[in-house]
DNA sequence: AAGGGGATCAACCGCTAGGTC
DNA sequence: CGACCTAGCGGTTGATCCCCT
């Protein structure tokens, strides 16, 4: 027995809002508001519709002040870092976003952006190869194949791990102090820091820490890596990773409350630690996390370069490769929805 | 010109949190 | 205190677009 529907799925249409629809919708709501109840709108306006269906229409396309597309590198560079400190809560990310919402960002972080970083990544490693065959290997790499195009298993299985100087880097920065006590409820003894954060990043990248389940355990008494031998397994996908790292993790991550599988850390900054931003008025942006976006932040992650902004990097399928233009607008300021024609008239 | 396949995005699904009775 | 209900969230799907061959 599964839980009741929330409406009666034979009566209630599916698919695409017609542009009818959405002016009924969109009509009601702003003279009327929600009414605190989207189950019973839909029968007041007369839309054969579930409620949340329309909740989500009007959250995600309605709603005034709505950008789509045309992502800047700053909104880019946000993104980046609330990523890394929060993981995927897109709702807490998009309301450092005027105008954003979490599926919009959702769907640019899993179709452009997670592509981005890796072409960075992929960049860089392309890089050291040049190195290394000038003889110039300082760093002890597998081996690396002869063609540019990789994809995300080809990293995996190609390449093993991230650049040792970045990893280098992120390791030596000393850990914060524990959090006050009043963040404890929602994490546990380790206390979240900032190589976590990365180390959780790379493993949605696709990675993972060979030394985490040896000696990272969570009654160590320090936070240092004995090894920089960032692995990844074979076979690798993100979720798969992420599952992995947090069963090996329950109750003792430092970073990670895997109770519904949701990340629930507070950031972490210069030392403090901040709760999460639910809540906040959408647009304004709060100034701890702005302060994460700003430069001072993007100098902790020296050698991370891949994930910021970096403009001669190239997306092989969509064919951006080398231009002076940002990567959003070469791709997105220009896209007009079908929809959008059409209401245009 | 056509069709195959990848990219993109809107919408749906299922789950959880939190409020109310 | 537990059952019920809705809002909200993140993951996933499917339709459509667009590029390449």
């Amino acid at each position: 027995m599964g839980r009741a529907p929330c409406c009666d799925k034979a009566n209630v249409k599916k698919g695409p809002w017609s542009p009818e629809e959405d002016s009924k919708l969109k009509s009601y709501i702003e003279q009327h508001g929600t009414g605190g109840n989207w189950i019973a709108l839909p029968q007041k306006i007369g839309l054969k519709r579930c409620g949340k269906s329309c909740r989500l229409r009007w959250l995600n396309y309605l709603r005034p002040n709505l950008k789509h597309g045309g992502f800047s590198e700053e909104e880019d560079n946000i993104i980046c870092s609330l990523y890394i400190s929060i993981g995927s809560r897109w709702s807490i990310i998009a309301a450092q976003l005027p105008g954003r919402t979490d599926n919009d960002i959702k769907n640019y972080w899993n179709t452009r952006l997670k592509k981005k970083l890796l072409g960075k990544h992929r960049k860089e490693q392309h890089q050291q190869q040049q190195a290394r065959n000038r003889g110039n290997n300082s760093v002890n790499i597998v081996k690396q194949e002869n063609n540019n195009q990789y994809s995300l298993s080809d990293l995996v299985q190609e390449q093993g791990y991230f650049p040792h100087h970045v990893m280098q880097n992120l390791l030596s920065t000393p850990p914060p102090p524990p959090p006050p006590p009043s963040m404890l409820s929602s994490y546990t003894n380790q206390g979240f820091n900032d190589q976590d954060s990365i180390r959780k990043l790379l493993i949605k990248l696709g990675g993972r820490f060979s030394d985490d389940y040896h000696h990272h355990h969570p009654n160590s008494s320090t936070n240092e890596f004995d090894g920089l031998n960032v692995q990844f397994s074979n076979n690798a996908t993100s979720s798969t990773h992420e599952q992995v790292y947090d069963q090996e993790h329950v109750g003792s991550s430092s970073c990670v409350n895997s109770s519904n599988g949701i990340n629930q850390v507070p950031f972490v900054q210069n030392g403090q630690y901040f709760d999460t931003v639910q809540g906040e008025e959408q647009g304004k942006f709060i100034p701890e996390i702005d302060h994460m976006v700003s430069s001072n932040f993007s100098q902790r992650f020296d050698g991370l370069e891949f994930l910021y902004g970096d403009e001669d990097m190239s997306i092989e399928n969509n064919k951006i490769e080398g231009s002076s233009t940002t990567w959003g607008e070469a791709t997105t300021s220009s896209y007009h929805h079908p929809l959008d024609l059409k209401y245009q008239g």
